[in-house]
DNA sequence: TTTCTGATTGACCGATCGGTCGGTTCATGC
DNA sequence: GCATGAACCGACCGATCGGTCAATCAGAAA
């Protein structure tokens, strides 16, 4: 129980954001449930804007670092879409709040979420048009609409449960069945 | 210039929670921008709760509306769900605040979008079931996620903007090759 | 021991928040 | 003309917000 007090707010706030919010959480509450005086948050943040980013970005690292280790292990690119989807569906299942991040941060209009993994979704856009030219998988689309595709709906899968969850409560009672069926849907969507 | 001012306070409201969202919008300033004394808003409408959920009632209400005359006219359920998509991408680009408020109902954990519109998908998936059962579509996945996964794309599409921008600029040059590539890459998954 | 620096605190500030209150204007029915 | 109730307003309230500041504390350097 000897983390720094700075990393003991900085979780605090990890938390507290990702459930309400930058806005429904104030730095009053932060410091209460860090158990220290609400000044320290300023000495070691300058405003709340800049702790609100700092809980940002290091969503968006453990993000990017996570997806980093994809791109080198599968030669098949139909496999490597599956593969890729599976373990984007499993991460966001663990860590719930970093999609929630990233909804906020759009409704924000912040730019910062595009420039982290631009790289890594254009090496991926890369890696399938080359399958299109060769022949394997479907050409006429734009790779970048697929992988948004996705992404997008597995994120709000998480994010919008109350929503989907009413649409049809089987999609939640088995999570498994839910990405292996999209997973098909997008692979059969692709095949040439 | 005669609109009542309750209809009035509604209309601003109705924009600056859609641009800002709950908390980033005050009385104070609705009223301002309104013209109207404060007190006034607190006279039509109890309290801000009350006020956001009956801006979140009016945009839902003209979502469900807006897709409601769909169903009884197209007889071809592939070229049904090409139309509803279409039909969909039209109604968000054209009211892009209604996939705003159901994002922030979504990240508050509201409840209410998904009773709205669940009569709406159910009645879309058992089209697509019988059609799966009359071999017309592809066997094997629960219509429910088709639907979900196109909506959700088609939300974010216009809710992310600044982040897919990034991934590729040309997504947002011709709008129109986008719906129309997302369109395809979805009937081709599930023809039989 | 003294000095210096960063960590930490509680008291405090002005601004703004959602909301209330007392009162005025105004349309309508009697 | 007058009573009534809704529409409407400005002044005001307590609470809380983000943020500041002077002061203390702990430990390393000298």
């Amino acid at each position: 129980m000897n983390t720094s007090k700075r990393q003991q707010i900085l979780a605090v706030a990890l938390n507290l954001f990702a459930e309400f919010g930058f806005s429904h959480v104030s730095i009053s509450m932060i410091a209460k449930e860090a158990g220290v005086g609400k000044s320290l948050i300023f000495h070691h943040f300058n405003n709340k804007e800049q702790l609100w980013n700092e809980v940002k970005h290091h969503y968006f690292l453990a993000y990017t670092e996570a997806q980093l280790s994809l791109f080198d292990q599968e030669k098949d690119p139909i496999e490597l879409i599956r593969k890729s989807m599976h373990s984007y569906f499993n991460y966001v299942q663990a860590n719930p709040q970093v999609a929630r991040f990233f909804a906020y941060a759009h409704l924000e209009g912040d730019e910062k979420c595009g420039e982290m993994d631009q790289p890594l979704i254009r090496r991926g856009s890369e890696l399938i048009q080359t399958a299109q030219d060769n022949g394997l998988i479907r050409k006429g689309f734009n790779p970048t609409i697929l992988i948004m595709s996705f992404i997008t709906t597995i994120n709000q899968y998480f994010i919008a449960q109350c929503h989907f969850t009413q649409w049809d409560h089987r999609l939640y009672q088995e999570p498994d069945h839910f990405i292996t069926e999209l997973i098909e849907l997008t692979i059969s969507g692709i095949k040439s």
